[in-house]
DNA sequence: ATCTTATGATCCATATAAGAGCCAAAGGAA
DNA sequence: TTCCTTTGGCTCTTATATGGATCATAAGAT
């Protein structure tokens, strides 16, 4: 039989993830939007709106924000704007680091 | 031919994925591991590291957050407690919510 | 310079997520 | 109450993401 990849989560990254759906949900309700009608919005299907609202951890991150992002809530707390620059700000840092990590390669001469 | 499935998605949601990708890689080399050692830790192959540091929107959720938590990264900048507590608080405020959104069904009568 | 390792990028096989459709039950309005 | 809509939970099919392997290049150390 198949090997079936079974992948482990942390309670953080479980926990984080519910309380985004949860928090979707609520932004949902409170503008009176049927699961319908928000799915469509974000271009996905009402089953797939329906395990990120219950904090499925298995779904595409694209499909999540987007849904949170029509929803209204933004992560990163940033509008677009912001967001760019951040993004800018950060490859601009990476662009000065070392290229690849390099471990002390220095192997432990411990053959004595 | 089969339908092939294309999402969009906005800019908002491409640069927020980015971002997290590129502080993932940030904070993978502040700490200094390999591609492999974090990939390892997070218990995903090195291919999908790459894909998550490059910001591809179509990777599992749970492997992000996972792969985030582990370099260090809080989204909702939150410890596991206060994480915790913001979802209960969450699921609390959502039980007291209308169970379904319900549209005002009160049907335009335009035809006059 | 050489040597070693990390990274990026491919390919393939397979596990699996997403869409579509369906039904039952619950919820809200009348 | 009755009606109508929303929601939750299935099943099935298909598109696709993931893991694993490989390779070439880049990058750091000596």
């Amino acid at each position: 039989m198949p090997k079936t990849i079974t992948r482990t989560y942390s309670r953080y990254s479980r926990d984080a993830v519910a309380l985004l759906g949860a928090l979707i949900r609520e932004a949902r309700n409170e503008r009176k939007l049927t699961a319908q009608e928000l799915a469509d919005r974000a271009g996905i299907s009402r089953g797939l709106l329906q395990r990120i609202e219950k904090g499925n951890l298995k779904c595409e991150i694209g499909a999540v924000f987007e849904t949170a992002a029509i929803a209204g809530i933004k992560l990163f707390e940033a509008d677009e704007g912001a967001l760019a620059k951040h993004l800018r700000q950060a490859r601009e840092k990476l662009a000065l680091l070392p290229k690849s990590v390099r471990r002390t390669s220095k192997a432990v001469n411990d053959d004595f």
